[in-house]
Parts: C-alpha cells; sequence; structure tokens
DNA sequence: TTCTTTTCTTGATATACATCAATGCGTAGA
DNA sequence: TCTACGCATTGATGTATATCAAGAAAAGAA
C-alpha cells in the first residue's frame, strides 16, 4: 500500500488496464467513467474524500472504466488481493450498495429535473466543485438538458 | 432463521416496512421493485436460485422495495442482524456490486435494443421464466417498446 | 370446454430529451 | 495584456421512447 498525490487530470486507470487498483481518496476529487462507442463520456460515480473508488471487475479481467482526479488529489493505493485480505470494511460495502440500489432507482422511474434536484441534496458538495458537465454525464443527461432544468423560464 | 415456501403471487415486503429481511433464495424466482409515484413498476432486481434478495436501506428505516415472489419459492429468512454476523459472503457482496456497476452503465450508454440484448445473453434463463413486461420493467422500458425491439419489421 | 384475465402486438400520436449550431462569458496560459 | 479554450446558455430541430387505444393470442379459472 502506497499513499500518493496526484494532480488534476492525472489518469489513474484507463478502460482495459490489468491489475486495477483500489483508490482510497483521502482528499481531492476522483470520478470514474466509461466512454461509449460514439466517445460520450458517461460519469460512473465521483471519489470524494473518504470514499473508495474501483473497478468491480474480477481482478485478471480487463477493467472497464477509467479513473481521473477532478482536483488535485491524495489518495492510498491497494491492490485487490490486498483489499481483501484483512477485514474489508463491511459498512463501506453495504454503503456502496446502497448509494448504487438509489442510483439504479432513479435512473429507472425518475425524470431529469428530479434527478438533478435529488442529486444537489445528496450531493451538495460535489455540486459545487465540478463543472455543471459532470453532473449531466453523472445524471445521465446532456449539459444542454441540464441547463434548461436549471434555468426553466427562458 | 428460517426455510419457507411461498407461492407465486405472496409479497413478502411493502415499501415503508421496517424490520426488513434478508432472503436467500434455494429455488424459485423473485423479484423486488418499486412503484413511483403514477403507480408504474419497476423492477429493481430478479432473485433466482442461490441469489440474495434485500433492500440496502438501513436496518432501522423503512424499506423501499416491495419484493415479492414470480414462482412458488424457496427461500431461508434471516435478519439483517444475523446476516452481519457469521462471515458475510465477500464473494457474493462483490458479485453483487458488479452486476450494480454494468445495470448503471447499461442504463446510461445503451438503447432499449442494447440493453434487451445484453439480458437475453446474461441472464437467458430468467428471459423464460418471466412475462416480457417484466423484462421490460427491468430494463427501463415499456412492454410497447420491448415488443418493437423484438418484432423490428411490422 | 368456455369464460375471463393477462399478455403481447400494432398503430397513431405525444413528449422528454438529444443533437446541432451560435453566442457570450470566464479563466488559464502565452 | 491578449488569446484561446472550456463552460454554460439558448434556439431550432430531430428522434427514441412513452402514451393511448384497440385487437389477438395465450394462460388461467370455473
Amino acid at each position: 500500500m502506497k499513499t500518493i498525490t496526484i494532480k488534476k487530470g492525472t489518469i489513474l486507470q484507463r478502460k482495459g488496464d490489468f491489475h486495477s487498483k483500489v483508490y482510497l481518496v483521502e482528499n481531492g476529487l476522483l470520478r470514474s467513467y466509461i466512454i461509449d462507442e460514439s466517445g460520450k463520456e458517461h460519469i460512473y460515480m465521483f471519489g470524494p474524500e473518504n470514499w473508495i473508488v474501483a473497478d468491480s471487475s474480477e481482478p485478471n479481467s480487463p477493467c472497464q472504466l477509467f479513473i481521473d482526479a477532478i482536483e488535485e488529489t491524495t489518495i492510498k493505493v491497494i491492490s485487490k488481493e490486498e483489499s481483501l485480505k484483512g477485514s474489508p470494511d463491511l459498512n463501506a460495502l453495504f454503503r456502496r450498495i446502497n448509494t448504487m440500489q438509489n442510483r439504479i432507482l432513479m435512473l429507472m422511474s425518475s425524470n431529469a429535473k428530479e434527478r438533478y434536484e435529488h442529486f444537489i441534496k445528496t450531493y451538495p458538495d460535489i455540486t459545487q466543485r465540478v463543472p455543471l458537465k459532470m453532473v449531466a454525464s453523472y445524471l445521465g443527461i446532456t449539459p444542454e438538458a441540464l441547463s434548461r432544468v436549471r434555468n426553466p423560464h427562458s
């Protein structure tokens, strides 16, 4: 396990990499995302302080996600094998599953406005730290659609 | 912990219930779902043999999900507290997280046809066991849209 | 079997959101 | 300082999917 500090924009992992790692964010902000066939980015998760960022694919298969730093970020880097030994933090795992459950339900049952309002309520902090186009990407809508949700009268 | 067999259609848990349980499916098929404000059902997960079905909300807060049986189903019912004691099955947890990751990425980046094709490849078995409208509900589209994806020429 | 209910399909129409394009604004770098 | 690029906004238009409605087929109940 090692602790490193990386600059804004540094890419930690690309789709297709093997030996993808687990990143424990001490401070700063990571994001994980995919790029689809048409070249569009879709943000899968933001990783602020005390969050764990990792691709969940099998240890020895190519990973799906890109991971990079939105701000200068200090992280602990550990291998997936290491993360399994020791006692994994069960509470963190259940919190993660709960976050994902809410995300799935939101994507299936809410429109752009409802998703945005839920997001700013749930992650007021992240809303301040990233450009709106990244919020849009996380919500699964375009920056234009988000702009219209935020400025309804015009 | 107790093992019970329930009939098709039996509701195990409703939104708002407290003390929601963890259900280990021995055979049969469960589903968990939400009902949105407009009354539409959205299937969150299918729970076939050997799958674990549970609402991930906090042990002492009201749950979000309805859970019922699509087929006659035999399950082990355990409390969340019990499920924490003993050694939780880490592999099952990671498999679950991986399934959810794929689901989120699919919902964000794929159209109806791609989601359907991914579904039948990934869950050929479930495709045979549930009505198409439930597949549609899981994919986040209407039964009409699924029908058109499946019968493109007409 | 016959009756009833659910499921699936198909067509017509509506709508939320995407796409494309242009403009202005702020900020980082030369 | 000026320049340039990334970001946000707004308008016009396109499109995938939803909604509504009707009918056929399949499944279940009596």
